[in-house]
DNA sequence: GCGCCATTGGACCGATTGGTCTATTGCTTG
DNA sequence: CAAGCAATAGACCAATCGGTCCAATGGCGC
């Protein structure tokens, strides 16, 4: 078995970078350094390069968020104190960096027409958002899961959005606020 | 007076070609070939080369959408009917061409680190937005109108962004389903 | 018709892009 | 120790990047 830490310092890396400044705007020479790894390393883990790393990267990056959507909505009583504290989760983790970091697919959303590998893993990616959400909304009772799940979603979506416009996580607790009064 | 065609020309297909693909996927000789004009026009209309290039047609399309929120917004009775209406309107808007283009900010939102004058257009033209529905929300009487600009602009911008990764009206179409419940 | 100036046309530049290829390293297994 | 393979290291490549520069063009005022 190959030693993660090469393979997963790539992806860590690129992660971050693509989020900063989007697919096409970090050059693989920048990535490299930043990872502190030869050009064999990647196209030895990532034999279709640049491409194929960024999907590796929006689908590890997509599977965390996951991961977080289902610890905070595992603490929460009702849809609506679950969507609160997501929103409030997302806000602190992308606040606690210098730079605020866009959603990881919508970084590689504008390379979609250029490398169409990266399009469909977009979609898979919102579609495993929009329906661990919709499980979440079923589960606590909500009386409409798929629309508050494509709410919900659409709203977090929008407030990223801003907020990474803004370099401030001000639309986070905007959002919140809006959520708040709902319940 | 210079004729405004060529400089006009480079806006509007500047504003295209990085609402498809970002301003870091868009190279000045795809550029100017599509406008059908040699580099030495796009340098002297924008002596700044891209990055000016793009913060003009930024501007533009944002003026574009601001002139469409008041033509909208002119028509409704209630905010909330303006608001569904320019979900509507924006729908069609981006669906009228073949590929569904992402907002205008957006597209050049992820070239900020690297061009600090777009980050600042960036931030000019959301502001301009929110106020703009604001000072709408405000006539037709709504209770909180910085509130009510902030959710619209929340949710199109998130809608907007499913919409360009699904190169479908599908999430406009859902929103607008979602705020007709409300009024 | 002449001169002027706004504008176009495009050759050219160094830097950087993503990608290929091969030599070397170093651990692991027999 | 030796063989073999996983992994690293980086030189090298053609293509493209954004940008500079200047000659040619063309319409308008005199």
């Amino acid at each position: 078995m190959s030693d993660p830490t090469s393979r997963d310092k790539l992806i860590r890396t690129a992660s971050n970078l693509f989020r900063q400044k989007g697919y096409s705007g970090v050059g693989l020479s920048e990535l490299l350094k930043e990872a502190g790894l030869p050009k064999g390393s990647l196209y030895y883990h990532f034999p279709n390069g640049k491409q194929e790393l960024a999907e590796a990267a929006t689908r590890w990056a997509g599977a965390w968020l996951e991961r977080l959507l289902d610890a905070t909505f595992a603490q929460a009583e009702s849809f609506n104190e679950g969507a609160l504290m997501v929103c409030d989760a997302i806000a602190t983790e992308v606040t606690s960096q210098t730079h605020v970091p866009a959603c990881p697919v919508l970084s590689i959303l504008q390379a979609a027409p250029l490398e169409p590998r990266l399009q469909i893993t977009a979609q898979e990616v919102y579609g495993s958002w929009t329906k661990c959400i919709e499980k979440h909304a079923k589960r606590l009772g909500h009386a409409r899961p798929d629309d508050a799940a494509f709410s919900l979603h659409c709203q977090l979506q929008g407030a990223w959005v801003i907020a990474y416009a803004q370099q401030s996580n001000a639309a986070f607790t905007q959002l919140a606020r809006e959520l708040r009064t709902k319940f």
